[in-house]
Order: C-alpha cells, then sequence, then structure tokens
DNA sequence: GCCGTTTTCGGCCCGACTGTTTTCAGTCG
C-alpha cells in the first residue's frame, strides 16, 4: 500500500465528489454516471467511520455506492493529493460554473447555455450578462427567467445557511396553526426534511387535507411575514418570509393524504427505493396514488397504508435517508427507535451556582413538572470562568443545598449532585481526583482548544476517558451550529476508548448542538457504547429541547436500551454506583 | 458509475409548476 500523501475527511471527500457530478451535468455527462458520484458523495457523508481506516483496510468499495472507480479515485486522492480526472474535467468545464446551480431555478442545463452561448464561467459573469439583459434572449430563455434568476442571485447574497433545527420547528409550528385554522381543513402536517429531523433544513415543507385546496393555500399567501411567493398553483405553493425562511404547501385531498405524505416527506432517496419497490409488484407509486397496471388507482388515506401496501411496517421519518432502513424493514429488523418518553433522567443541566438562570430548587421543580425522576446538577469547573465555574469550595457548599432541596421535595424526584468538568488544554481534568470522586456523577467537557491540531485534542479527549471518575462525555465533538465545526477528534479512537471503558457519550439535546450527531450516534450504538441524551438546561425552557436530541437519536437508529437515562431508576443509580 | 431474488449486462422513479412554447424543456423535491 502507499503511503499517505494527504489526509482527507469523508466530508471532503463527500465534497470533491459532489463537484465532480455538478461540473459533469454541466458537460452533460449521462445521468446515472452524475447519480453514482452523488450518491457516492452522500455515502461518505454518512458513514460514522473514518474513510481513512477504511481506505487502511483496503475496504473502500465495502462503502455503499463506492465501486472500483470511486475507491480508485479516493486512492489517488490519498496517495497523491490530487485527482487527474478532476483537474482534466476543470480544464474543459469552467469550475466556476457549479456556483451557478446554487441560484434557485438554474440548473445545469442553463449554465451549460450560458457558457456556451455567452462565455458566462461564474457568477459575477452570470450577474453582468443578466443586467446587461442578455439572457433574455437565449432559447427557453425570456425576460422573466431573467428577471427570476436576477432575484435569484441577489437571494442568494442574502442567505445564509441552511436554518439550524432549532429556529424552522416553532416558525413551522406557527405556519401549522394558522392552516389548520382554515376552512375546510381535516390536517395538516409538517413534512419534508423537517419532519425526517434533520440538524438543518433548507426549507419547511407542509401538507393539508382538503377538499378545496384554495382557503389553505391563502392562509400560507396571506401570512404578513411573506416577502415574495415564489409558485403557486391548485396542488402546491411556495413562499418566502422576512425571516429568509421558505415554506412550501401543498394540499391534497383527504382520501390521498397517506401518499402525499409519505411523499412529501423523503428523503427523496428513500422515496426512490419505495418506487422501486412498487414497481416490483406491479404498481407505480407518485404522491397522487398507486397506479395499478390496468391503470386504475389505489388510494391510501394514511400514510401506514402505503408502506403496508408495500409488505413493509411503517417506517418513522427519522429513518427515512435510505441508509438501509427498507432493507432492515423487509427483513423484519427495523430498530425500536428511542421515544421522548423513554427518557426518564436529564443528567446534564446547570443552575444558578455557575451560569443557569434558576436555582437547585426551582431546576428541581421544572424537571419533576416534565416527569422526570432523576435530575442531574451537574455546574461547570472552575477554569470556564466566562461561565462562573465552581471552586473545590463551592462544590462542597453546593452539596449542602442539593441535600436541603432533596428532602423538601422527597421521593417526588432524585437529585444528583455532579459537574461538568473541564477538559484543560493539557488534558488534565479541572478538579483532583478526590473530589470527582466525592461527587454522584462527572461529565467531562471540551469548551477551549477545540482547534488544536487532531492528534493533540483527540489525546486530551482519550485523557479524560481513561479518568476513572469521569462517568459522560458531554458534547464529544463541540460543534456549534451553524456556524463551527467540531474539533478535528480521531473519533474512531475516541470511540475504542469510551466503549472500553464504558464511557457514556452525551447526545446534547440542544439545537445548536446535537452532539453527537446522528451519524456518529448510530456508529457509537454499532460500537456498543452507552449513549445519553440531555438537555444541558440552563432555564426551565430549554428542558423542552428534549424532542431535538431524542430526534437526532431515533436519526442515529438508537433504541431506549442504548440510552443510560431511557434505563429505570435503579439501573442507571447501580451503573453509577458501580462506576465510583 | 454502481449493482445483482432482474446477477456480470442492462437497468437505474414520478409529477407539479413555470416559462417558454404551440407540445415541451428545465428545475425541483
Amino acid at each position: 500500500m502507499s503511503d499517505i500523501t494527504r489526509r482527507y475527511s469523508n466530508q471532503q471527500l463527500a465534497d470533491l465528489f459532489t463537484r465532480i457530478a455538478d461540473l459533469l451535468e454541466i458537460k452533460g455527462e449521462v445521468v446515472y454516471k452524475i447519480l453514482a458520484y452523488r450518491k457516492a458523495a452522500d455515502s461518505l457523508t454518512n458513514l460514522g467511520r473514518d474513510v481513512m481506516d477504511v481506505w487502511r483496510e483496503g475496504k473502500l468499495t465495502e462503502i455503499p455506492g463506492v465501486g472500483k472507480a470511486i475507491a480508485e479515485k479516493i486512492d489517488e486522492l490519498i496517495t497523491t493529493g490530487k485527482l487527474g480526472f478532476l483537474q482534466k474535467l476543470e480544464s474543459e468545464v469552467p469550475p466556476g460554473l457549479v456556483d451557478l446551480l446554487q441560484v434557485p431555478d438554474l440548473g445545469p442545463k442553463k449554465a451549460a447555455l450560458f457558457w456556451k452561448q455567452l462565455g458566462v464561467t461564474n457568477l459575477a459573469e452570470l450577474e453582468a450578462a443578466a443586467r446587461a439583459g442578455k439572457l433574455r434572449d437565449l432559447p427557453g430563455m425570456g425576460e422573466k427567467s431573467e428577471a427570476r434568476i436576477l432575484a435569484g442571485i441577489e437571494a442568494l447574497s442574502r442567505r445564509t445557511t441552511r436554518t439550524p433545527l432549532g429556529k424552522a420547528w416553532p416558525f413551522a409550528q406557527e405556519l401549522l396553526k394558522l392552516i389548520r385554522e382554515a376552512q375546510g381543513v381535516q390536517a395538516v402536517e409538517i413534512a419534508g426534511s423537517l419532519r425526517r429531523m434533520r440538524a438543518t433544513v433548507g426549507d419547511i415543507d407542509l401538507l393539508a387535507a382538503a377538499a378545496d385546496s384554495g382557503p389553505a393555500m391563502q392562509a400560507l399567501l396571506s401570512h404578513p411575514q411573506v416577502t415574495r411567493v415564489m409558485s403557486q398553483g391548485v396542488a402546491k405553493a411556495s413562499v418566502e418570509f422576512e425571516n429568509n425562511l421558505r415554506a412550501q404547501l401543498w394540499v391534497h385531498p383527504p382520501e390521498r393524504f397517506g401518499t402525499a405524505l409519505q411523499y412529501a416527506t423523503g428523503s427523496k432517496d428513500h422515496n426512490v427505493r419505495l418506487r422501486e419497490l412498487a414497481l416490483k409488484r406491479g404498481l407505480s407509486l407518485s404522491d397522487q396514488a398507486f397506479l395499478r397496471e390496468d391503470g386504475s388507482e389505489l388510494l391510501c388515506a394514511k400514510e401506514e397504508e402505503v408502506y403496508q401496501t408495500l409488505g413493509l411496517p411503517w417506517i418513522p421519518p427519522e429513518l427515512r435517508e435510505d441508509h438501509g432502513e427498507i432493507q432492515a424493514a423487509l427483513a423484519g429488523e427495523l430498530p425500536q427507535v428511542i421515544s421522548v418518553e423513554d427518557i426518564l433522567a436529564d443528567l446534564h443541566t446547570h443552575s444558578t451556582w455557575s451560569d443557569g438562570k434558576l436555582s437547585i430548587r426551582e431546576m428541581a421543580k421544572a424537571a419533576r413538572a416534565r416527569g422526570l425522576k432523576i435530575l442531574a446538577i451537574t455546574d461547570h469547573s472552575a477554569s470556564l470562568g466566562v461561565a462562573g465555574g465552581l471552586s473545590v469550595d463551592e462544590i462542597q457548599a453546593q452539596r449542602a443545598e442539593i441535600d436541603a432541596v432533596q428532602s423538601e421535595l422527597g421521593d417526588s424526584i432524585r437529585l444528583l449532585q455532579g459537574c461538568e468538568v473541564e477538559i484543560r488544554s493539557d488534558g488534565a481534568l479541572d478538579f483532583p481526583d478526590e473530589v470527582l470522586a466525592s461527587l454522584d456523577i462527572v461529565i467531562a467537557a471540551l469548551h477551549s482548544g477545540l482547534r488544536q491540531p487532531r492528534q493533540q485534542v483527540t489525546e486530551r479527549m482519550l485523557s479524560a476517558i481513561r479518568n476513572p471518575h469521569v462517568d459522560i462525555i458531554a458534547h464529544p465533538t463541540g460543534r456549534m451550529i451553524p456556524n463551527r465545526e467540531g474539533a478535528d477528534l480521531d473519533i474512531e479512537a475516541v470511540f475504542r476508548a469510551a466503549a472500553e471503558r464504558g464511557v457514556a457519550l452525551e447526545i446534547n439535546a440542544h439545537p445548536s448542538r446535537l452532539d453527537l450527531d446522528d451519524v456518529l450516534a448510530r456508529r457509537a450504538v454499532q460500537l456498543g457504547i452507552p449513549l445519553t441524551i440531555n438537555t444541558d438546561a440552563h432555564s426551565e425552557y430549554d428542558f423542552d429541547m428534549l424532542p431535538f436530541g431524542v430526534a437526532t437519536a431515533r436519526r442515529g437508529w438508537v433504541r431506549a436500551a442504548d440510552v443510560i437515562n431511557a434505563w429505570g431508576t435503579d439501573q442507571l443509580l447501580g451503573w453509577l454506583s458501580r462506576r465510583g
């Protein structure tokens, strides 16, 4: 085997193959080759393992969607740091053209048209050509199309990235309420990536059931914050809001709601698989209905009926990514994924002792009101000065207050004293072992030095995991959505150490973290690592972020048995006391 | 370019909407 010239992350490789797909598409290559590159890119993003490890094992072609040709390209990249195929492609198709594909309503055919007819090679040149009125005279173009592209370019500069789940969800609830109240609306549901609970969403997809689509459509279009109506038909409309969010509403008759909801929920790849399955059964599946070979329709009012018709159990939306869920469902091996009701404890919360907004008593009451049986107060340790970290003396004083609140609240909820202890930049923990030993639960976390080199930051994490008093690693990668990537951890090494020591890794439920993410959570489960889903609550409101963490776990195929705070009280307390 | 209860070649999903067109191509999800 040749040596490594350059290390690539899964995402870097995925981005390169996406780029190849974009360039090939503009070039006019056959669609299935393009789809193959996109499939490989998606597969790499969702692999859950470091592709470098897979390469080292010589098992690249075992990655779904990676065959001989793409494996050779990955190998060439790693061993030489370059890819001849891509270099040649970029000499044939100006690389700046891929940016054009970001413009709404502008796809590869038009990008090629502007390039070949007008010599446009990047976004700036396209904008200039549009302003000069040069687009409208091209074949298939007109004044409206030109204006649309210009507006799209401007929208692009306004737009940031995808919208975090935590921002899109409450706004969608507001829209849902509005549409539900419209006349004749029998049902309305969130669909798309938001229903699948992806960490970020491109837009908000909504689906309503009504015999007459008019009132539901009108309800959306008349929302006071709508700044632009992007399309508007009988069955579908899409709009943009002041906050730059976009929403899309489909309205279908109630008797067709099942197929429509299934269709609108996606993912696209999941739907493609379902349609393939339908064809094998002599049925054609669309958002409207199943079509039999004799031309008659089979309608589904409920989504369950769509799956039933295909011989499948209903598949939870969070699993619908074509990441093996259909094969698992066919084999009767779909996991019973965890639900919010399974969570009986919150093991990572803060009080006014550090940077929380509520006292221990208030936190305990808020947790109890939400049905939790156990609450761990885990304030920050001293070196996290910005968060008012506690000194050793303060930690000891805090115990008395926790005991007092415990005796006041009796058996209604069990309080644990813990700490979110800082993993210092040299890898040492913030408190001496005897202090950690006195606590009921110890969470270790990185908050600083996240940009350290891979080996250094990984070593810090490993030394924390190896400390016998550490029970949980909070938000392991330290990513912040949408702005900060996680630390450059050798996550496989972290997983190995956690599996060996039985240390639980957290899925932090806050929508700005969701860390571990779905992909890593799934890998952790495969390795038998205990997980924990916590809110990291700093206020009462934060407790309500739990569903985001649970959804992330569901996306990672996590079952209740994999999550220590979904265990029974005795089992969890037993686990903690055995760890010491 | 990938893949295999259709198996080493020949397949690889479906419809709405828009703007351009007089019947369709491009884009999107």
